[in-house]
DNA sequence: CTCCTATTTCGAAATCCTTCTAAATAGATG
DNA sequence: CATCTATTTAGAAGGATTTCGAAATAGGAG
């Protein structure tokens, strides 16, 4: 259920805002959630957790505080899926 | 609402069965439903759209057939929207 | 024109997803 | 230890998705 679950969680656009939101810096959940106001930081919990279990994020705890930022090897896996479709001569997709 | 609907489109492990279908071939609805004996031709027949939509796949008539074949540009705009996240030295992501 | 085949659309049921508020946990700090 | 802050978990409501069988459509063949 990988992948699928990998494209799903991408699929979302608050989970996109998120993943935009890590692209510069590692942040912990509550500056994620007071950087998305439309949505409660339990649901922005709800959102890390999911991209948590696509591997899009890694945690680590400092303090009381929980930071997150990206992890770029799957977004790697994404593309070389991808490859498979675009024409392209090196058809090596397993 | 393009990308979200691309990326949902994807993430469906069916909808990824017949774009690995249209990979070697372009197919006749008919086709595709034969090689997927799980989902009835109606459901097959959703999932076509939902892909048309999402410009994943086009179509095009000939008799009382109706073909689909993959359309590559769009695995390319994921690859791109992917390389932001990817520590490359290329941040030309809008 | 009538029938046949390919495909889609309809309507309904089951399941899954997103979001909320309220309550629980976990760790830091006085 | 008591409390405060950061975050997650629980439970529920509402909406969206997936699937089916049956009916509708559309076009070719006789």
């Amino acid at each position: 259920m990988g992948f699928s679950e990998t494209m799903k969680a991408i699929a979302d656009p608050q989970r996109r805002a998120i993943l935009d939101l890590l692209k510069k810096d590692r942040l912990s959940a509550g500056e994620i959630a007071s950087n998305l106001p439309d949505i409660s930081a339990a649901t922005v919990s709800y959102h890390l957790s999911l991209l948590k279990r696509a591997k899009l994020i890694t945690e680590s705890k400092y303090k009381n505080f929980i930071y997150y930022e990206l992890n770029a090897s799957v977004f790697e896996e994404i593309m070389l899926w991808c490859a498979q479709f675009t024409g392209g001569s090196d058809e090596k997709a397993k």
